[in-house]
DNA sequence: GATACCTTATGAAAATTCTGGTGATCGAGG
DNA sequence: CCTCGATCACCAGAATTTTCATAAGGTATC
């Protein structure tokens, strides 16, 4: 899970990258709104703290520009204005809570689970047509059969599920599993997406990865 | 949009029951919990607004229950209890949202279209006659039948769609969607320009791509 | 050191995209 | 009303790009 922290209170977002690490979270932290919004384009955090008052972008026009960009990423707004009107702005800005300052960490740590459950991305399995990818086990379940999926088949398998019935480019999945500073290529991606269509066909799914020429892959039930 | 409100003020519930339907939604009450539980796991409501405060079940029994069902739908909760513990107990048992009471409905209002929202049960797609495009699998959709569109084909009839009504130049379809510096010439726009007028024709599709002599294309509904 | 996994490389295959040409259509001007 | 030039529609095949499948070399792990 990774999370990343908008928030130009150094003292603060330190504080906040020592809590949810020490929760088992992946944490990275801009100082301010400009910066932040390029990190969180990259569309490869789960969520946003995202602070409303900052130098440069202020938090809802960071939260505005993220969504105008299609980026579903979940946002938790994390402010000292506690007036309607500012909550109002925040949820309308495209952000999913609003939480003001000071908060209790406890609240902090029950809404940003509760914002991940509502991803689906504690759920222990995604179901797609008549498979399933069990998250527990890294398997691919299919009826009574099933098969086990590498670590890297697993976290681009785990991706697409979540994309549902949206088209994922192979930039996306390069940024999402192996990182977007790594240097890995596309063709990374594609003998990943071989391997998979593999192993579905290996449990009888019907399940199938399309590729889209130049836009990527898309998930797909087979008619028949 | 259907939602369902477990409240057993009957006040405060026929309130929330009129300010939702002015802003038209779908609305049903019920007015405890266990009524509330067994109406929400029909699984036919897009949001819950739930009390905590109520006879037979309380409000974090209801959302445990529901949650244990494998419901999915969005739970906005509802109470007068303004206790941190509360709160967090609220999330936890699983919540996507906590208000207290006295709620301003403007945020009421923005809570609920940002837990909506976050369904994506809105589609993204740019509509015109009786034809959408969907703009997350790059698919003409026109009734129950619907077209996948390739990359440029998909360029060409977004920048139309976008245009809305007014007339478009090849020369701005061209810098718009090869770039003002590649070499493509204006007959590659017309080749475009005929692979969707056929893929439209195709899913029987009211809208025509007009040809417009010097000036351009322009998207018509067909009269019949 | 055997096994599984990840990365890199390659050529074949497939689909999209581009090209040039031909015939149809339109509108202006006689 | 007819002619002519310009514009547009359409087609078929070429060129290019993208994807697929496979193999082989590295690296980590037990």
């Amino acid at each position: 899970m990774k999370i990343l922290v908008i928030e130009d209170e150094k003292l603060l977002a330190d504080s906040l990258k020592t809590l949810l690490e020490s929760k088992g979270f992946q944490v990275e932290v801009a100082y301010d709104g400009e910066t932040g919004a390029e990190y969180a384009l990259l569309g490869i955090y789960d969520l946003l703290i995202l602070d409303v008052m900052m130098p440069k972008l202020n938090g809802y026009q960071v939260a505005r520009q993220v969504r105008a960009k299609r980026c579903t990423t979940s946002i938790l707004m994390l402010t000292a204005k506690s007036a309607v009107e500012d909550r109002i702005s925040g949820l309308n800005a495209g952000a999913d809570y609003y939480l003001t300052k000071p908060f209790d960490t406890r609240e902090l740590l029950a809404c940003i689970n509760a914002l991940l459950r509502r991803q689906g991305k504690q759920v222990d399995e995604l179901v797609f047509g008549n498979t399933a990818l069990d998250l527990d086990t890294c398997t691919l379940v299919c009826g009574d059969k099933s098969v086990r999926l590498s670590a890297r088949e697993f976290d681009v398998m785990r991706f697409m599920l979540q994309a549902q019935d949206r088209i994922v480019s192979k930039e996306m999945i390069l940024a999402r599993v192996w990182g977007y500073d790594s240097n890995a290529v596309e063709n990374h991606v594609e003998v990943y997406v071989g391997f998979l269509r593999k192993k579905l066909k290996a449990i009888g799914s019907n399940v199938r990865i399309e590729a889209i020429r130049r836009l990527g892959y898309h998930l797909e039930v087979e008619q028949g």
